[in-house]
DNA sequence: CAGTGAGCGAGCTTCCGCTTGACTT
């Protein structure tokens, strides 16, 4: 038995830290925090100096049970948890929950993982921190206080199960924000000049200089005078300046700088970066990916050298430590690295693999060489007017870091972007060298509205604001989207026509281009939830809501860490006026609906709004009088309760659409989750795409349902008459098999119509394991669930006779059970493939 | 898949930050 006892946060860092460390000691994971305010209540005593009432969260009562025993083993107990506040917090319920005395328990901290940190930690024990413990009371009180007291404000003015928090709120605040910000952006465009010179060397080859006009032209007229003006210029250099120019490598990664990259350039969700970062984590590949931390530990800055220097010589090293930008890091940790900077790839699944080489060479690029360039500016005047065109190139002298490592940005300007080309070589020019013009373009640009946010980027702006934890950015960004206030989605680009004027062999002409814009991928839009949400909350808790809020709390925070401030004052003086406001807004304020009143319908004068109802957004006809029912109709996707516009809400009404007579039953068009359709006599028939489901008519309906009826009859090809469950039928992409739900391919080289019944029993069997598709994604969980609660004697039993009737009875039985399970028990060879199956899927399991 | 929709109302929902698991016969 050891008698030392070290906790720590993380099982891995318990495994890795116990190799530098002797025998005498036991190195052991908390696994996070142990302890929290008691659940489904406030857990705090308000009128008792919010004295906070804490339980062992039920999912770590194994691990503190696990603790207390070995704790009462060791001679001493060495907390070596985080050095930050919640880390100093952990310390100090696990001192509480374990019982430890304080004449052996001892505090370290070390935030590198290397073998001299931790002895050197070990050197130097102090006792747990009260003040900082109190920080993280009180920030803990604080969230639990908001966030308790808000979400059921909004249960009862706007809907159940909502929440509001410090951090959720004012991060879903942004997002509905900027789609207003975006949505009132009145696009201007201007005219940009381009001039196209034909250079030629002494060789007689000629190359092509772009040079441009720095002044736009908003006016068409001003740009197309200026043009003309220029149609018999001549055209001089007048001044060439070249001047060196550096760039610096991005400091190594931090969780949200990480997250950024990732999302740029491998197009990875910011959870999934963190999948995948945990597993490398844990693997032992990198340090720990949960940090706000740029440093590296003077390990890795040695490792780094030796293997800059091997790999791409000494001149591209060179060795710099960087400093945070972000005002609250607490730096608990070593920025992300590889754990072993000579490993420039990894073997492994694709994403983890990409992953590691992005830390990799973000880490190997932080140390390398700036690069060196030269840039150069080419002024070319003209005879004709005072305009000058600029041409601009960029030579890299010396590559430095850009040989690994280049950070993406994000696209903020997406329409300049594409006009944006990398400067590159110029040819050989001299000042006062004349220059032939080949062509001048005036390109007709609008300006872009502000960019919506992605995941990566809205984690970009937390962080500035410093709201929220690296461990915490996944998750908001989650319970965001679950909640219902966010939706992250892809937006079709809209076309738009664009004037393009061009100046060539004297003459200016003028082209009217289309350009796609506005297409989105990826990206953060609110809900009229999260709008309704949002600016109830604004309106009644600025104070909560400023993106301020954060910031100043976190400023008392540190007041009480120095131990200048009391934790229940500040408490105290956060919650009087606050509650107050809670009370206040209880009583006094509306239900929030978001509604806005459209209009009045053009016929009869009835009054028409939008608003929040039960299943979401609807637009709604109001009667006249109190008994007169209203009308509702359900906004479309993509439609929104701040935008819709009176016509569109009439449009919503026409739905559903009674066209007329068939056969004696109505038929009506509307429009479903999956489009348009037409309904007759309990049919669903789906218009046709160039179909418009507000102006199609009877004759053309009846079309679709003659249609639909003839693929229906030619759909079924044959239905055994002796197992009734097994069809052969016609579908969109040609005959295929149908058993117990099942759908299975046929061989291409047979006839279907000629196919016997045992010629499809063995088709099934053939198909397997992974034959079976169920006919519909959504009944998921139908058949591997049903397949499981079958008892395995029950088909053994049942199977013995193997034939037909046996395996209809069968069938009914269990109906779910997939054809492919009872066809591989009935045959010969089928034990074989169940037991191969079986491994398979134990194997997915352990994963 | 293809509608519903305030009204009387039980009992439920909810925060942020620290860390990984995962028991089917």
């Amino acid at each position: 038995m050891a008698d030392n006892l070290v906790i720590v946060e993380s099982p891995a860092k318990a495994k890795t830290i116990e190799g530098f460390l002797g025998k005498d000691f036991q190195v052991k994971s908390s696994y996070g925090h142990v302890r929290d305010l008691v659940k489904n209540d406030k857990g705090i005593d308000i009128g008792n100096g919010f004295s906070p009432l804490y339980e062992v969260s039920p999912d770590k009562e194994k691990v503190v049970n696990e603790l207390k025993s070995l704790s009462k083993k060791a001679k001493t107990v060495w907390l070596a948890t985080d050095e930050d506040r919640e880390g100093e917090a952990i310390s100090w319920h696990l001192f509480e929950t374990l019982n430890l005395k304080e004449s052996n328990t001892k505090r370290i901290v070390f935030h590198e993982i290397t073998k001299k940190a931790i002895q050197e930690a070990i050197s130097k024990p102090r006792f747990i921190d009260m003040h900082l413990v109190d920080a993280q009371q009180a920030r803990r009180i604080l969230d639990r206080l908001v966030g308790f007291e808000l979400s059921p404000i909004l249960w009862k003015k706007i809907k159940p199960s909502l929440s509001a928090g410090r951090v959720q709120s004012v991060s879903v605040r942004l997002i509905v924000e900027r789609e207003r910000d975006v949505e009132g952006h009145k696009s201007q465009s201007a005219y940009k000049l381009v001039a196209h010179f034909i250079v030629k060397d002494k060789k007689g080859n000629s190359t092509l200089l772009k040079a441009e006009l720095s002044q736009r032209f908003p006016v068409k007229e001003d740009a197309e005078a200026l043009l003309n003006k220029l149609a018999n210029a001549n055209f001089k250099i007048s001044n060439l300046e070249v001047k060196p120019g550096k760039k610096s490598p991005a400091a190594p990664f931090t969780t949200s700088t990480l997250q950024q990259e990732a999302s740029r350039k491998l197009g990875f969700s910011v959870a999934q970066t963190m999948v995948v970062a945990q597993r490398l984590y844990e693997s032992g590949k990198i340090t720990y990916m949960r940090t706000d931390s740029v440093n590296l530990s003077q390990l890795a800055l040695d490792e780094a050298k030796v293997a800059i220097s091997k790999m791409y010589g000494k001149e591209y090293s060179f060795t710099r430590q960087f400093k945070t930008k972000s005002a609250n890091a607490q730096e608990a940790h070593e920025a992300i690295r590889p754990a072993y900077l000579d490993l420039s790839t990894i073997d492994g699944e694709n994403a983890d693999r990409r992953l590691y080489e992005l830390i990799w060479k973000r880490t190997i690029a932080s140390q390398m060489a700036d690069a060196q360039l030269e840039r150069t500016v080419v002024n070319i005047e003209n005879n004709k007017s005072k305009e000058l065109f600029i041409a601009t190139g960029e030579v890299i002298r010396f590559d430095g870091f850009l040989r690994v490592y280049l950070e993406s940005t994000d696209d903020e300007n997406e329409e300049n972007d594409t006009e944006k080309e990398k400067d590159g070589l110029l040819p050989p020019l001299t000042i006062g060298q004349m220059l032939d013009l080949d062509t001048i373009t005036g390109t007709q640009r609008f300006s872009s509205p502000p960019a919506r946010y992605t995941e990566a980027s809205l984690v970009k702006k937390l962080e500035e604001l410093g709201i929220g934890r690296p461990s915490t950015y996944a998750p908001t960004i989650s319970t965001v989207q679950k909640r219902g206030y966010v939706i992250k989605e892809d937006r079709p680009g809209k076309e738009r026509i664009f004037t393009v004027l061009t100046l060539r062999n004297g003459k200016v002409s003028t082209e009217d281009r289309t350009e796609n814009y506005a297409a989105e991928k990826s990206k953060m839009f609110p809900t009229d939830i999260g709008t309704v949400v949002t600016d109830f909350l604004v309106l009644n808790f600025p104070e909560i809501l400023d993106y301020n809020f954060t910031a100043n709390v976190e400023r008392e925070f540190d007041e009480i860490a120095q131990g200048n401030l009391q934790w229940a004052k500040m408490i105290k003086k956060f919650y009087g006026p606050f509650h107050k406001l809670v009370e206040d807004t209880e009583k006094n304020s509306e239900r929030a609906t978001g509604e806005r009143i459209l209009g009045v319908h053009p016929e009869n004068g009835k009054k028409i709004s939008a608003r929040i109802g039960r299943f979401g957004p609807l637009v709604q006809i109001t009667g006249e009088t109190e008994d007169e029912k209203p009308q509702f109709a359900k906004l479309r996707p993509g439609q929104r309760l701040e935008t819709i516009t009176l016509e569109e809400a009439l449009d919503l009404f026409k739905m559903p659409r009674n066209i007329g007579n068939y056969e004696e039953e109505d038929v009506t068009i509307s429009i479903g989750r999956f489009g348009p359709y037409a309904r007759h006599n309990g049919i669903f028939v789906s218009l046709a795409k160039a179909d418009d489901p507000y102006t199609i008519e009877i004759d053309r309906a009846i079309e679709l349902i003659e249609g639909k009826r003839k693929t229906d009859r030619e759909r079924i090809i044959r239905i055994f008459e002796e197992r009734p469950d097994v069809k052969l039928l016609n579908g969109r992409w040609g005959p295929y098999l149908v058993a117990n739900e099942l759908n299975y391919k046929l061989p291409k080289d047979k006839d279907p119509n000629a196919l016997t019944l045992q010629d499809c029993l063995d088709i099934i069997i053939a198909a397997g394991e992974n034959g079976g598709k169920p006919k519909r994604s959504f009944g998921r969980k139908a058949a591997p669930f049903a397949a499981k609660k079958v008892p395995a004697k029950k088909t053994v039993a049942k199977k013995t006779p193997a034939t037909t009737g046996a395996k209809t009875s069968v069938a009914k039985t269990i109906s779910k059970v997939p054809a492919k399970k009872k066809a591989t028990k009935t045959v010969a060879k089928a034990p074989v493939k169940a037991a191969a199956s079986k491994t398979a899927t134990a194997r997915k399991k352990t994963k």
